[in-house]
DNA sequence: GATGTGGATGACACTTGGTGTCATCACGCT
DNA sequence: AGCGTGATGACACCAAGTGTCATCCACATC
């Protein structure tokens, strides 16, 4: 490795970061991003399968982390208990990367096909997310909903968290929203 | 009207319907669809934003239906009862297209892209009814919670009811979600 | 040190989605 | 008859994405 200038991949994602923060996503062509990479449109997309995909190469991670954490709950937890371990996992991960979070964010927000890919990606990591429930006994509406419960309740805080002005921990907005949907879905 | 054939738009959904069956998504061209309802590309794309869209002209009906729903429900009611009205309301729609609605969903489920399209559409479904719900009076976290657990229950249940062999109602399934989510997010 | 192999890259042509622009055509109105 | 108007067609164009082949250079092997 080291014939050509090392971390291609690295280094397209850098540049299409860069290049969607500041003229957009619609105004930036591969052909810019690889350019500024050193390398050509073709390789931009031997590496990343279309233009949208540069900016979710961590997900896969994520999707990871959760399923992780979740089979490594102890038995007796509550399958909503389980979930909850895990995206205080996840939160950990996102407060040490605040910067960046929030700068992918603002690019995704301004951009539909880019929530598009988003929302795809979640839909995903509640999918496996469901699948380590079912693995652990749990039945599959319950398996399903509870995932996707989860999921629901991570996105709300994370918008919350890279919105807001003072810096509230991450955490502490996860576990807000997650009370806030068992109060809202309580019997009476 | 009557100067070319009427229902242009009408004709260029039906093709596409057609078309995205018999081949799929990906070996269908816009110009195939535009051939066969006798047209043009170009006019393809005056109807509809994108390829993908021709599949998803009913949404802001549903959109519109979700709202009037949450807006009629008695003042009385729970947020979380409040947005099941409107959940029963958008089972009786669908149990009238079962067939239109099984056609589609096959389509769709086929397809990343589509899957994208249908994705969104959804989360502008959840916040057109938490915006319905803020007009109730219900505060934020509680507004987007609800409405995305509401959107979740439906989407879960509707999965369900495509896919099953015997006919059990939407509404019956719906129903089940529910309570299957108000269980797993119930305390201890 | 020559040779060969393989993985990463470039070059190039091609299809298709999507858009801007102008021409055309038939209808209703005056 | 002439005019305006809205829907459509024709055409050129850009950018995303793909298939294919050539190229290059690190490395192992002889």
């Amino acid at each position: 490795m080291g014939r050509w200038q090392p971390d291609a991949r690295g280094r397209l994602q850098e540049a299409a970061l860069t290049l969607y923060g500041e003229r957009g996503f619609d105004n930036t062509t591969v052909a810019e991003i690889a350019e500024h990479a050193g390398l050509t449109k073709r390789t931009f997309f031997r590496y990343f399968a279309d233009k949208r995909e540069v900016l979710f190469w961590g997900s896969a991670v994520l999707e990871e982390l959760f399923v992780t954490e979740v089979s490594a709950a102890p038995e007796s937890a509550a399958p909503l208990d389980a979930v909850a371990a895990a995206l205080d996992a996840a939160a950990a991960m996102f407060e040490e990367r605040r910067e960046f979070a929030a700068r992918r964010r603002r690019i995704i927000a301004a951009n539909p096909e880019l929530q598009e890919r988003e929302l795809i990606k979640l839909a995903s990591l509640a999918g496996a997310v469901a699948e380590a429930l079912r693995r652990r006994g749990v039945d599959d509406p319950a398996a399903i909903l509870t995932a996707e419960a989860a999921i629901t309740v991570f996105r709300v805080a994370f918008e919350r968290w890279v919105d807001q002005a003072d810096h509230q921990p991450l955490q502490r907005l996860i576990g807000e929203s997650l009370e806030q949907l068992r109060a809202v879905t309580a019997h009476r």
